[in-house]
DNA sequence: CTTCTTTGTAAGTGTTGACTTACATATTTT
DNA sequence: AAAATATGTAAGTCAACACTTACAAAGAAG
């Protein structure tokens, strides 16, 4: 629920793989997991890390498991580099200004 | 350079703390190290990381090395975001209108 | 109901990496 | 030039974690 979550999500590469693999829309852990060169399993894992964050759903859908991009987790996160950049911005500014008045 | 190496810049949390302490302005080593509950050593490994992933920049005064966020890097991050964002609610859009026409 | 498909989970392994202490280096100060 | 300050680097340790294979579960299909 937490950013850092996220962050820590996106770290593994293979991890990242599987997330801007969902971006062309839902998928099945098998399609995902497909041209991937790890096992299923793995991937299996890494959507659960993915979900825990926050940043992908599933659905259920017969005896598959659908994943999407969870839209809210990308928001959130959107939402902490937006505010990271005010604030970096806003106190850039504050140095300019009352540096060496 | 790439992304990749500023997402797992971003993973560790000390190294977030780091990150973040700079957000409010360039800060020297030792500055950093302060308060954080790790040896000056371990924040020094951290800015190397950061540094190399193009989120922080350094510049030396005297003894001291004062670093700051490197604007660029960010610009970076938010705009992988950006684009992110962009294609996925693309995709989601394609799917509703020629999904089941 | 048995069989096949699709997925999640358990257990084990090897590597990575975050951290520590000890040391080297460079600049300021006296 | 000697001492003190501020930092980077080397070496070693321990835990986390990405991955594997083997197994369990649950629905579809024959």
């Amino acid at each position: 629920m937490a950013y850092g979550d996220k962050f820590d999500a996106l770290a593994a590469p293979t991890r990242r793989a599987v997330f801007e693999k969902l971006k062309a829309g839902p998928l099945s852990v098998g399609a995902i997991a497909e041209g991937l060169p790890v096992s299923r399993p793995a991937v299996s894992q890494h959507l659960k890390v993915l979900k825990d964050a926050g940043l992908v759903a599933e659905a259920r859908a017969g005896v598959r498991r659908i994943y999407r991009l969870d839209v809210n987790g990308l928001a959130e996160m959107r939402d902490y580099f937006d505010a990271f950049w005010d604030e970096a911005l806003d106190a850039y500014r504050r140095s300019l200004d009352g540096g060496d008045a």
